[in-house]
DNA sequence: CTTTTCCGCTAACGACCGTTAGTTTTATAT
DNA sequence: ATATAAAACTAACGGTCGTTAGCGGAAAAG
């Protein structure tokens, strides 16, 4: 009967949800069971459910996690008072970091958010058209102060949170640049095609 | 007892195979189950399999024909007598393309491969692996021939190609630009993005 | 040391999954 | 009109899924 391991840091819930983003991330929400989640935690399936209270929970939990993250950075960059392009590069900077730190969670919220349940369903893509929007509302002031050549605003959002998804391949890929290279090479590649 | 309705240029395999894509696109491989696409055929469960093996086989179907389209694609274009840079832009006009018009399909492609069974699996892997080496090299070119700005090749691939995955979002919102804009607009932030 | 709380275990449930067997109906060819 | 082939049906298989009930041992609190 091996229990969890907990450090003071993580409960046991912090640990099972973890595992749970690693297994999400590799097999995708649906194709991960409870039964391999419990074999990667070291438990028995049945013992889970002393922690959580069923499989989507540990999924809006991830996905939550990240929302939250991704919109209060969102707010501090909002508040300075810096020119329009700046805060792009700095929003896409963000997302580069956490893509490369928080790797399985910011994955998953990515591309398993559909399996969520309603209400939080409905919650995430509401908070996540906000983002956009806001992000978008951004671009749009770079470009009325000239900053930014004179494109849809809500593609170049599109363009920028989909291809830093892409560092996903980075991740696998054997051949790696550095983290700090990728970082660059992104922002010069973008903001230079959004730079007028 | 409703027949699977066909013309002469579909197969009911084919309308099958894309019943399928769009539900793969909606729901993903894994949620999807065999009742629910025999449903949208208009047929009972069982019956599909007088014109397919295996679930397997459909996703098969879609990844390959994606897959096959896109390198004979790039075959034609490493041929071309043109610069470096205007080959990207090429690709990158019919990746969008691709995404407009065989939404569901690429779509399905991209992101649900990692369902497929060896030794179709490690096929796919290593297609896709080619792929973005031939398109890697030819920006290589470009950078060799000073008509692309020095970054790494492989990041710039990736970028592109994740980005046109975003397409994705475009599809599905409501206020939209129209096919033509969205292409003219990510050509114009990712090719002056790469151009020196 | 005793009590209580936490957390693991085994066993099993009902639901759904992909798929097969065998039969009947529909369309096609003679 | 009849024979053949194509494609639908019903029924059911073994397996896996998420989850619950109930029980026993280990850790924490007194």
């Amino acid at each position: 009967m091996a229990r969890i391991k907990v450090d003071e840091h993580s409960s046991r819930k912090d640990i099972i949800v973890s595992k749970a983003a690693s297994l999400f991330r590799e097999k995708g929400y649906k194709a991960t069971s409870m039964r391999e989640l419990a074999d990667a935690v070291g438990v028995e399936a049945a013992s889970l459910y002393n922690h959580i209270h069923s499989k989507t929970e540990i999924l809006h939990v991830i996905c939550f996690n990240v929302a939250n993250r991704f919109m209060s950075h969102m707010e501090s960059i909002e508040l300075e008072n810096v020119s329009a392009i700046v805060k792009v590069e700095k929003l896409l900077r963000f997302h580069i970091k956490e893509m490369l730190h928080q790797y399985e969670e910011v994955y998953v919220s990515d591309r398993e958010w559909k399996h969520l349940t309603d209400p939080y369903l409905s919650n995430f893509q509401n908070q996540r058209r906000t983002y956009r929007k806001r992000f978008a509302a951004i671009i749009e002031k770079g470009i009325a102060a000239g900053e930014i050549k004179s494109i849809d605003a809500p593609t170049a959002v599109l363009i920028m949170l989909h291809a830093v998804s892409g560092i996903e391949s980075w991740h696998r890929s054997t051949a790696k640049i550095s983290g700090k290279e990728l970082e660059e090479n992104m922002v010069t590649i973008m903001v230079d095609g959004l730079r007028k």
